[in-house]
DNA sequence: CCCCTACATAGACAGCGTCTATCAAACCCT
DNA sequence: AGGGTTTGATAGACGCTGTCTATGTAGGGG
């Protein structure tokens, strides 16, 4: 039973019976078979069928929120059980904006000391990605922003506040003081790209302070964004966090955006499913830690 | 894997394995090899093992929470899924104290013409008990005290306030006008037994108007009660609700009891699990409403 | 000390899940 | 419009797992 609720949540994720079978580690007929005895057993269809994927019906829908539930709660009691057998083990997937990426160490420093055991799998994705892979159980906590967004049933744990800085090289004409957004109005720039939350954020105080930019560059990668402001003109906003580590020691300089002083929290987000794990519930803890030591 | 939770559950509910495994339809060796195979599964001891069954080890009662949680929901997804393919239907397994049985079909009327599938079953237990099958998922829902007693992870819905009477024979000397609680010391009285948290709450009144009885019929039954009452000069103290069924037309009298004007919230108990199946939705929806239109 | 209760073990059998191979339908592209 | 491709359903074989009956073994009680 729990496994056709894996694998009817993996073709609700795929969208593809053949791929969600190779998801499961299973061949496509087994994975039509254990849909359609999923339907016998609960009576109700749970896709359109046709000869192809079209999608869940409304008791599909549903029933996916009772498998994710119910699906989520077996891993928990199964990683319960092994934290209880050799301690916190296991592995912790993350899923982190591009923007906190350099935070997952502060949060990690520590973590694997206590516990050798803990491996950590961590992917950079856009914060719309990590709620989805949430929701699909496929990572088992994020780092994003916490404000913003309508988030699902989910713990947050606050962690620092984004604060913004122009970034470009040490000899940029605009490097010699604060600079304020409505100053970027002719500034050529490299950006995060639109379906990224830190470029709507970033799109949102330049509006507001009446500036309409045109980035030549996008990327959906900070190190793009630096590595072309490094080698020509173009000037780059980040916050501090994602900023520094580009800045010891190199020809670049920065400045801080002001007028507004804008900052969104960044938080770790992880399922809503009392009890936590203790694996989960130590993440979480370390995270109140870095919160209450201020590491911004 | 469900099934095998399913089994620990009856286990630890039973505490025996022979009784578990009739419980679950399944011979006790089925059920021996269910345990250990879930035992090698998680990879840790459940059950103290010896020629009898010792309890569950501390890994064996996070598992067991974790189980009662997985396979709850299980239920609640086949149960949604009937729902949605046959209407609201099924069983509501309720179960409720003595003292407010009159009051299970006060909830059950309306809500069976609405919904013809649906068939309740009840049963009387103490309110002990009642949180006890909330727990092991042996009834959907409970009709009990609110105040007083620390409830779990629950859903409450209050419905009345408990007022108390004195009953006896129409007869009987003290039926003249209201009586305090202090009046009853010498008064020869038939109570529920202590262990029964109407009985509690009874004695905790008469303790705090000074009065100390010795009642020489207990019973867990108001039937019996009621029936000593009316053989002979007997007198019980009974709320409203419990009481008035047998006062219609019959040889006994009633008169409130005061000083104090004691009052205790009964009303329903469900397990709570997000989101509700459609059919404890509409009985918690049901509850609301005879609360608001105030059946007391 | 013996018997009874309680749980574990052994072996047989059936049902279910999984695989490979194949089919049917719908979509896509010329 | 038609051939090729993609997508999911179906068929049949095989192995695993769960279940049963029968029996063994260890404590507990009289």
């Amino acid at each position: 039973m729990i496994d056709k609720l894996e694998m009817f949540i993996a073709l609700a994720r795929e969208e593809h019976f053949g791929r969600a079978a190779a998801a499961q580690g299973v061949t496509q007929p087994t994975l039509s078979a254990a849909i359609k005895q999923l339907e016998d057993q609960l009576g109700v269809m749970l896709v359109w069928r046709g000869s192809r994927y079209r999608g869940l019906t409304p008791e599909g829908q549903r029933a996916l929120d009772w498998a994710r539930r119910i699906v989520g709660d077996t891993r928990s009691l199964r990683q319960e059980m092994r934290a209880a057998r050799e301690g916190l083990s296991g592995d912790i997937r993350l899923a982190v904006i591009p923007t906190a990426l350099t935070v997952v160490s502060d949060l990690t420093a520590g973590f694997t000391e206590k516990h050798p055991n803990v491996r950590f799998s961590v992917q950079s994705k856009t914060s719309a990605e990590i709620l989805d892979m949430l929701e699909n159980l496929e990572i088992d906590a994020g780092l994003t922003y916490l404000d913003n967004e309508p988030l699902g049933r989910v713990t947050t744990v606050p962690i620092y506040d984004e604060r913004y800085v122009l970034v470009a090289r040490a000899d940029h004409p605009l490097l010699s003081g604060p600079v304020r957004w409505g100053d970027l109005g002719d500034v050529p720039l490299c950006l995060l790209t639109p379906d990224m939350q830190n470029r709507r954020i970033i799109n949102q105080h330049l509006a507001e302070a009446g500036v309409d930019v045109d980035p030549q560059i996008e990327s959906t990668s900070v190190v793009v964004l630096v590595s072309h402001v490094l080698r020509s003109n173009w000037a780059t906003i980040l916050p501090v966090r994602a900023a520094e580590i580009f800045l010891a020691g190199s020809e670049l300089g920065s400045v801080p955006l002001i007028k507004p002083d804008a900052s969104h929290t960044v938080g770790l987000v992880a399922p809503h499913r009392e009890p936590f794990t203790p694996v989960l519930a130590a993440l979480l803890a370390r995270a109140r830690g870095l919160s209450e030591i201020g590491i911004a």
